[in-house]
DNA sequence: GAGTGGTCTAGACCACGAA
DNA sequence: TCGTGGTCTAGACCACTCT
């Protein structure tokens, strides 16, 4: 079943993205939109709403909407996941576990995962046959097993476990920064010692607020940036000082 | 005049601070917080769609909704400004104009901020006394006279700019990436050529959707993280695949 | 089956922008 | 002043979770 709200949202994006609407031009007023679905008009603000969370138009008391872009942004998945990413891109990709081992929870871990043993996997990633991601994850011991079946060339982690187990990765958090390239990274990657990484260290959790994983991600300088399209009133990012602050 | 669902989305996130919910605890029903605060259901529901957009709560149909954290995502402002960022938050910062000149607009500048002359600042700002982001901004033609009318040392040129034109900064697109410092880098932000540092490409807009500014923001590694909470079903930000991409 | 959040309606009043 | 989006109400039905 979907909504009547989405399948309005998704008629206007397509008028957007077609050109029917410019950007810089007027949207229709709610009442036009309401009368032209025949919907209420707080069904199609929550259409609009929509569109304006992807950052395709904007809006403000008193005055129409305004066409703002035609680039869309897009899912929480794919902030999640590498595989969903570059498939819904159109990119070829690929990835390979490198090393996989139990241990023990040991320093911050437990208060974010959970104590007793965790299961840590070093993953290298690619697109368009170079490699470009490396990702340290340590999975909660309670999901090591379901990790574990996984084969080891396996294209999408997050997929593989909702299929087999019924997991399902729904929040996560995110801190984003640059970092020099180890000695592994170096070498996995192909780049200098040194050289720039764009890291993302994220902590997922269920729906319930159990923890997942957490994972030590970085990708090559050059081959992947992060896309945020924001507006004041809606608040998708903050910067935090990092953990080198006061280092020199 | 402070909207109602503002206020009861105060009184929640105090009560979640604070630990009256802990996290991992459940929200009373819509119902309940209908009846606690005089409320209609759909004014309840704005307000917690607030705390959900902040990240401090999570929710899926059927279910009551779950308190997931206890830092909240902050403003557009400070993901746009870093005074506000940094005033936010209680650090000590500053910041100076290195060199300030007009030029024609060039390369892709047209397409951004419309032709004619533009104006190049660039700035270099500090936090806790230490030099970490080095601002290359362009300004299209037609805010070029309020920019060149602040002081070198303004603090906010967001602020700034409001109370002297009214100019207010309502959308912006960013791009987020690691890049190696290059040779006047790494000269102001004291650090060694080629070392990493976080890059913010962004566009701003005013509400109508006229470009204002294109700048290129580096941070000096270590000194700050950008932090993104998000969850199924709500869409901050995605990747996108960077200017280097082929390149070897 | 009871409870909960998700969707939708129909109408009202208000704050703000533009002419 | 008039049209627009922002807020709020009161009620309805549905999809889903939990036990």
């Amino acid at each position: 079943m979907v909504a009547r709200y989405e399948r309005i949202a998704d008629e206007l994006r397509d008028e957007i993205l077609s050109g029917a609407h410019p950007v810089g031009s007027q949207l229709p007023s709610e009442a036009e939109l309401a009368g032209r679905f025949s919907a209420a008009r707080g069904t199609v603000r929550q259409a609009v709403a929509v569109l304006a969370t992807e950052g395709l138009v904007g809006s403000r008391q008193g005055a129409r909407r305004i066409v703002l872009g035609r680039t869309r942004s897009q899912s929480f998945a794919e902030l999640h996941s590498f595989a969903q990413w570059a498939r819904a891109n159109g990119y070829r990709y690929g990835g390979r576990v490198i090393a996989q081992r139990r241990r023990p929870a040991s320093g911050s871990e437990p208060a974010r995962l959970g104590s007793g043993e965790v299961l840590e996997v070093l993953r290298l990633r690619s697109l368009e046959d170079e490699p470009v991601l490396l990702e340290r994850t340590v999975y909660a011991g309670w999901v090591a097993a379901a990790v574990e079946g996984l084969p080891a060339d396996c294209e999408s982690v997050t997929e593989a476990l909702y299929e087999s187990v019924g997991l399902v990765f729904a929040y996560g958090e995110h801190l984003i920064d640059a970092v020099p390239a180890g000695a592994q990274d170096a070498r996995l990657l192909g780049v200098r010692r040194g050289s720039p990484l764009l890291r993302q260290r994220r902590v997922t959790t269920t729906h319930e607020g159990r923890p997942v994983e957490s994972s030590d991600d970085r990708y090559r300088a050059g081959s992947v940036a992060f896309s945020i399209r924001n507006s004041i009133g809606a608040n998708p990012l903050v910067r935090e000082p990092g953990d080198l602050r006061f280092e020199r």
